[in-house]
DNA sequence: GATATGCCTTGACTTAAGTCAAAAGAAAAT
DNA sequence: ATTTTCTTTTGACTTAAGTCAAGGCATATC
């Protein structure tokens, strides 16, 4: 697919003028991110923002120790480090591929100037920092008010709610990430999902869940019930 | 103070014509709350947005079980639930007066208005979320990476810094608002300052904080010092 | 002045979840 | 195919922080 093509694909972009979009795809980096490679650093000057054209990214914090902290995993049409882009200049996380992932440079100062002539722009960038932000406090209200099997059991409904209701369904990420993800280490995670298996709330094969009881996981996420 | 005066000096508005002040000033719903009356409440619907002009306002999530955690504490000038606006119509998160305050409501059809025409409120708000980002990444990094004594070292520091790096200053919270803040309980709270005081790191009464040894503090909170 | 109310502290106890260590499985590399 | 590497699971143990209960202290209320 052309270059133009997918910027006009993007959905922050949409509602631009045929000239706007040339002038992005003139000052875009198209670059292609093998799995596992840094995409940024913290601390990072950000003279720029990226967006996901194919592939997963995760943004992520780490403790001096090393554990990890998963804020945001960011698939194709997802806008990443924009952030940097209106307040301070750095990067306040670390960025990977999770795979190998496709992804484009928009430079600041071209950016900045369509913000400031596209009122639509404006306005989608703000809806996607707000729905951001609505998901960041989802996360700290989980990550304070939650013990893990409420975390893990919300998470399961999540997903499986954003596949149909599927009683049925893959994770889309190993169960280490999952367990950075949802606050905690591996080793947890697995002794969880062995105790929602042994309560006959779910089924797990490797990556493959089966929800068994919606309704106990249900009470599980809003903590009317506890595992024993 | 006039209330256009007031309006005017909302930093989210600066830099727009007499003529939108005005415009303003007819759709704003100038309130005084009481202390510790709520605002709204989670779920509520966003039929606009808030801005604080005297007071404090707390924005916080609860539990089940009645534990509170405070998202934020926003002083005269800040905008509260705006994120409603842009992002789904109900609020995220509750919101109650810590003392009375006097805030103005904006009703959203005349704001989403006001955005559209006026690039500079847009890239204001812009700037407003990415700070809010932010300030919620190193929130859930806090609540997942460090352990109580470093996020409270943390929360110390920050204080001291907002306050020309001063050695002793006055918390503008209670004890229970900040254990709320830093996602903790009163009970655990007051231990730690006790053992922070026993390390001669801090003393305190009250709500009097005097910082004995910076450097320990700031080792704590970034987890290359424990607490015994 | 006495009493109530909210705020803070302390002690004894419980518990969720982390650490460390080891091993089994699965996936990737040679 | 076999070795290497990473992921996941399990067991034994430790620990940070929560719960419950009681008491102190201050401010507000009658």
């Amino acid at each position: 697919m052309k270059l133009i093509d997918q910027i006009t694909s993007i959905p922050l972009f949409q509602g631009l003028a045929r000239k706007q979009y040339e002038d992005l795809a003139m000052t875009v980096v198209d670059q292609v991110i093998p799995r596992g490679k840094m995409i940024f650093s913290q601390g990072d000057e950000a003279v720029g923002f990226y967006v996901v054209i194919s592939g997963r990214v995760k943004i992520f914090k780490l403790s001096p120790e090393g554990k990890e902290q998963i804020l945001h995993i960011f698939g194709a049409g997802e806008p990443i480090g924009e952030v940097a882009v209106f307040a301070g200049e750095k990067f306040p996380a670390y960025a990977e591929a999770l795979e190998e992932s496709r992804i484009f440079f928009f430079p600041r100062p071209a950016f900045v100037d369509l913000i400031g002539k596209n009122p639509s722009v404006a306005l989608n960038m703000l809806a996607v920092l707000s729905r951001r932000l609505r998901k960041f406090a989802g996360l700290v209200e989980d990550l304070s008010l939650k013990e893990v099997p409420g975390r893990l059991a919300a998470y399961l409904l999540l997903r499986s709610e954003q596949q149909k209701r599927a009683i049925n369904f893959e994770l889309d990420v190993s169960k280490n990430q999952l367990a950075s993800l949802l606050g905690t280490i591996p080793e947890t995670l697995s002794r969880i999902l062995a105790r929602m298996e042994k309560e006959k709330l779910t089924k797990s094969e490797g990556k493959r869940i089966t929800i068994l009881d919606r309704n106990g996981l249900e009470e599980l996420s809003v903590g009317e019930r506890k595992l024993p």
